[in-house]
DNA sequence: CTGACTCATAAAGCCAGCTTATGTCCTCAT
DNA sequence: ATGAGGACATAAGCTGGCTTTATGAGTCAG
C-alpha cells in the first residue's frame, strides 16, 4: 500500500513468497487422488501414506488456502464447489510438473536408452515433454535420452550414429537428412501493455525493429539466428537472458520488448499480460521438423514417437 | 515390478513419488531467479534466503535431478545448455503456481474487495486466473472476489448486488443482464488413443453417444447440461468425478470416453494422450459471455477486468 | 449389535532446509 | 604487486513440518 502511516489493509502482497502459498505437489496430488477416488483413505492409500497423514494434509491446506476444500462424511470425502475449482487449477501444477519430469528424466545422460532423441530449444521445451508423457503410457519400458542443441549439433549427432531421431527448427534442412515437417512457429515480437509500442495503430517496420534494443536470448540460440537472418544484420540486445523464461518475465515486467516463440506466450498474450506487436515487412515463420539420417527411417520407439508428432 | 525375481531394468518407474523427483517450488523460482539474474548470491537476495542456503539448494537440485544446471564461476552462475531447458521447464510450473495463488486468493472469502466476480466454472478454471494476474500488475491494490457457481447462481448474484461483474458459458443470457460475448467454447468427445473410438473412421451419431456411459463431471455441472441439452435426453455415466482434471485423468488411462470442453484438453490433444472423436449431427459449442445488471456496465476495477476479456 | 468403512486426534521421531561463520578463488583497481 | 570486493563452497547447529503408530468416534449394513 502507498499510504503512509496506516495499518495494511492488504497485508503485503509479495511479502510472504509464493512457495508458502501454494501446498507442494505432494499435496497437490493428494487432493487430485482424493477428488477422484472420493475418500481420503483411498487417496492416501494410492500416494502410499498412512490415512492420518492424508488428513492432516488436506487441513493444512485448508488452513493455508483459508477456504474449505472437501465435504468429509463417514461414507468418504467430496469436493467441495471451490474445492472443484482449486482441484483443477492444482491439475494444471500437476501436468506441468509431469511435464518437467519426463523431460528431466530424458536429459539424464543414460547410455542404455532404447531411443535417443536430439532436438532444438523450442521442441525440446514444449512439445517433446508432452510426447514424451505420451510415449511413457504407449510403451512404458522405453527409456528415452535427449539432448538439446542447434541445428547443426543435432545433424552431427544424427549422422555420428548417436542419435536414433532429430527435431530441428533452422529454415534448412541440414544435408544428409530426411525430414518431414511436423508444425510451424512464429516469432512475436511482445511488449507489456503499458509500453508505448502497445498503442501505436501502425505495424513496426523491421528497420525499426532492427534499431530497437531487445530482450533476447543469448547469442547462439536459434531464435536468435531468426531474428537476425530476418533482419538482414545483428539485432541489438537490450539484455540477454539464458532462458526463454527469464525473457518473459522481463518482457511481462515492462523492461522492454522482447522476441519469442509464440509456442511461449500463449497464455501471456490471452490474459493481455503481454501484447503482440504486429510486423509490416518480415514473416518470422519457420517450419518445425523431425529429421533423421537419410534412408534410415526410425523403427521401433523412434517411430513410434514421430507417430506422435503427426 | 511385475517380473517375478529379476533386478528391474528400468528402476520402478512410479515407485518413488513424482513430488520426489520435481524440486519444490522454491528451489525452482530460485532457479529462475538465478538466470536472470546471473548469479547465486543475487537470486538469494531477491528470494530473501542467504547465498549458502541458494548454493545448497541449487546443488540439491542438481543431484535430484542428475544434470548439471549452472556454470558456477567466481564472476558469476550461467545456466548451462541442460539448465536452460530445465529452467524452460520449470517455468511452465511456476506459471501454473502463480494462477493457483491468484485464484486461491480470490476465493478466499473478502468482505473489503473492490470487486467481486461471479463466474462459471470453465472460465473461473481455464480464463480467470491469467485475467487476475493481468489486473495484478495493472493495479497491484485491487482485492478482488470470487464465487463460482451456474448461470442460475451468477445472475442471482448481481442482481441482488452481491456481485459486480459475472461471467457465464450457457446457451442463454439470464434476464435482467446485459452481456458481451467474450469467447467461444466447445465441448468434445476424447477417448485414449487404445480405444476402439480412436480409429473408426467415421464420426460418432448423438444417438450412439448418447447410448454409450461417459465419464463426466458430476450432475449440475454447466457442461452436463450442455451435454443434455444437445443429446435431447440425459448422458449416462460410466463414473462422476467432481473436477475436470479427475475426468481427464481417467480418460487418459483408459476408463473410457469423456466429454470435456477444449479449454481443457488442448495439451493432451497435442501430444495424443487423448484423441478427439469427431460428432455427426450435434455441436456441443456455447459462447462464454461477460454479464452486468441491465444498464450497469461495470466501472472502476471491474471496467479494467471487463478489458482483459476483449 | 457386530464388522467394515469412514475421518480425527495425540505423541514421538526423522529429515530437509535455514542461518551463521568461515574459507578459497578470481578480478580489478590502485 | 597488493588489497578490496564479489562470488561460490563448506561446516555446524537449530528448527519446523510431515510421517508413522496407536487410538477414538461416527455411520451404515447385515
Amino acid at each position: 500500500m502507498s499510504q503512509p502511516s496506516s495499518p495494511a489493509p492488504t497485508p503485503a502482497p509479495a511479502e510472504v513468497p509464493l512457495a508458502h502459498r501454494v501446498p507442494d505437489l505432494g499435496a497437490l496430488q493428494l487432493l487430485l487422488a482424493v477428488a477422484r477416488l472420493g475418500s481420503l483413505g483411498r487417496a492416501a492409500r494410492e500416494l502410499g501414506i498412512t490415512q492420518p497423514a492424508a488428513s492432516s494434509r488436506v487441513r493444512a491446506m485448508e488452513r493455508q488456502l483459508g477456504v474449505a476444500l472437501v465435504d468429509r462424511s463417514p461414507r468418504g470425502s467430496r469436493l467441495t464447489g471451490a474445492g472443484a475449482l482449486v482441484t483443477d487449477w492444482a491439475g494444471r501444477i500437476v501436468e506441468a510438473a509431469e511435464a518437467f519430469d519426463a523431460g528431466a528424466q530424458a536429459l539424464r545422460d543414460r547410455r542404455d536408452s532404447r531411443l535417443r532423441v536430439a532436438a532444438s530449444m523450442t521442441i525440446a521445451e514444449y512439445l517433446l515433454p508432452g510426447w514424451l508423457i505420451a510415449l511413457r503410457t504407449q510403451r512404458p519400458d522405453t527409456a528415452v535420452s535427449l539432448l538439446a542443441g542447434n541445428s547443426a549439433a543435432v545433424a552431427a549427432r544424427l549422422l555420428a550414429g548417436e542419435a536414433d531421431l532429430g527435431f530441428v527448427e533452422g529454415l534448412t534442412v541440414p544435408a544428409g537428412l530426411d525430414d518431414v515437417v511436423i508444425a510451424h512457429d512464429r516469432l512475436v515480437v511482445v511488449t507489456s501493455p503499458g509500453h508505448p509500442w502497445a498503442r501505436r495503430g501502425k505495424p513496426l517496420a523491421a528497420a525499426e525493429l532492427a534499431a530497437t534494443p531487445l530482450i533476447l536470448r543469448e547469442e547462439g540460440s536459434g531464435t536468435r539466428q531468426v531474428l537476425d537472418t530476418a533482419l538482414g544484420g545483428l539485432a541489438r540486445p537490450l539484455i540477454e537472458l539464458s532462458s526463454t523464461t527469464a525473457v518473459k518475465a522481463s518482457a511481462v515486467s515492462g523492461a522492454g520488448p522482447a522476441v519469442l516463440s509464440e509456442l511461449a506466450v500463449g497464455e501471456e498474450l490471452a490474459a493481455r499480460r503481454l501484447v503482440e506487436i504486429p510486423l509490416k515487412d518480415v514473416r518470422l515463420r519457420r517450419a518445425l521438423r523431425a529429421v533423421w539420417p537419410t534412408g534410415h527411417r526410425p523403427s521401433g520407439p523412434g517411430r513410434d514417437l514421430l507417430g506422435l508428432t503427426r
